[in-house]
DNA sequence: AAGGGTGTTGCGGGAACCCGCAAAGCGGGT
DNA sequence: ACCCGCTTTGCGGGTTCCCGCAACACCCTT
């Protein structure tokens, strides 16, 4: 059996290759890439199922890959072992995992025991764990009034790129006045209410304040708005392309 | 001589008690903090004036940390240790060094040799030390076309967190049309040319485009938001306060 | 002293944004 | 069948944004 090591930090590296060394003896290949492409390559060179992969990569991030390799591979399985827990990688994953796949997310911060037992149950034995404190973030951000609908998170991402409204109504088609109600209640549960901080005078821009809120939130994050906006310019230029050819005879 | 460390990641906390240890015998007390707060803390309760610190740590970062520390005691020396070379980063630094204070900055990606030197050069010999990757960064994104200035920068903050243009016009103390020709040459810094990506139709919104372009490039990150938004609540309770007074007889 | 460059300010207008009001469509319950 | 609640859509208008045009001030060069 082999398995890929995902992960750009050299320290945090070792480590992980160490507890894998120990907690799973029936590996006996261990291979190591230092970022997102890397590890894709590597993934589909050597035919690899068993994957432990960092999300936060300087080249391409671990969601990036993992989509890739579960667009070609869907059975693989996949440790995520990260720092973060915001809702912005949490909702990154949920978008990309194919339904039936296997995987697995572990923090950092959890002991090496729980971090073994996770790479068992994961890469072994098929299961799905969670770290019960990444499980209670994303509990606690669905039930609480401010949670984002996916319509609500994706027309946020679409103002964060800078569409204005005529344009999400067309891309997602919808009339620009649901658009724009869609806006309102985004508004409503970012707290952007206009008066409600600034007592007196001065009314701020909603679509900013709704995006700086949501990245002070941790909703949305570099690596989640990067991804989205090559999704635009592909829409943006499947849509010239369209465009280009009806004026002509 | 004590030298205190504020480091979130135990794995990163243990190697570099370790390599302190080696590098400095001089130093007979080591202390750690987990984050920015305890640092702060515990700088002060210790009156320590040698101190190790990361960058992105989870209550309160480095940077807002080094600010306080060094409010108070300008010839503490610090030493940044961290994963990023983002400009983000480098200019919040460059925000609060107090002009004659020491500090340097190294990556965490350099060797352990590397770090040693720079752990004696700034906190024994206090020079000031900066990885050589960071400064070429530095350099390469000061004379970049897309360099911008002070007076750039905050606007750009500004407009993040949704101030419209005439407040903007208070707050800096510029008229309207000033203000908006700075965001002009914001606007050609960032790329944000309407028409030049999307070649047919759609307009982008300005605003929202600068923004995401410049957390893209990592010329803003959530930390800065987070503490542009804390100066912007602080001006707009003292405005509201002023405001307060003058109705009355 | 004259000329060119840069930064600041005013004015005006077309487009986009924000939103209250109101008319439809669509489910689900009694 | 009827009503109730929710979403979708259209309309109108007040506000903000974006920017071309133009005037003025300041500095630097020649």
């Amino acid at each position: 059996m082999k398995i890929l090591l995902v992960e750009d930090d050299k320290m945090h590296a070792d480590f992980l290759h160490e507890i894998v060394e120990n907690a799973l003896p029936e590996c006996n290949e261990i291979l190591l890439a230092r970022d997102g492409r890397e590890g894709e390559e590597l993934a589909r060179a050597h035919k690899i199922t068993a994957i432990v992969m960092d999300l936060r990569m300087k080249e391409q991030n671990g969601i990036e890959a993992a989509r890739l390799i579960w667009a070609r591979c869907p059975e693989t399985r996949i440790l995520f072992w990260s720092n973060y827990s915001d809702e912005a990688y949490l909702r990154g994953i949920a978008n990309i995992v194919p339904g039936e796949a296997t995987y697995g997310y572990v923090l950092k911060t959890a002991t090496e025991e729980r971090l073994r037992l996770a790479l068992r149950a994961v890469l072994i034995e098929a299961q799905i764990v969670v770290d019960r404190e990444v499980h209670q973030i994303q509990n606690r951000q669905m039930r609480s009034r401010s949670a984002l609908t996916e319509f609500e998170y994706t027309i946020l991402l679409d103002i964060a790129l800078g569409l204005p409204d005529k344009a999400i109504a067309t891309r997602r088609k919808l009339s620009l006045r649901t658009v724009q109600n869609r806006l309102l209640s985004l508004y409503d549960k970012l707290d952007v209410g206009a008066l409600d901080q600034n007592e007196m005078g001065i009314v701020l821009n909603k679509r900013a304040r709704a995006v700086s809120n949501a990245i002070a939130r941790k909703i949305i994050n570099r690596e989640g708005l990067s991804s989205a906006e090559k999704e635009l310019q592909a829409w943006l230029s499947r849509r010239s392309a369209k465009n280009a050819l009806p004026p002509n005879p």
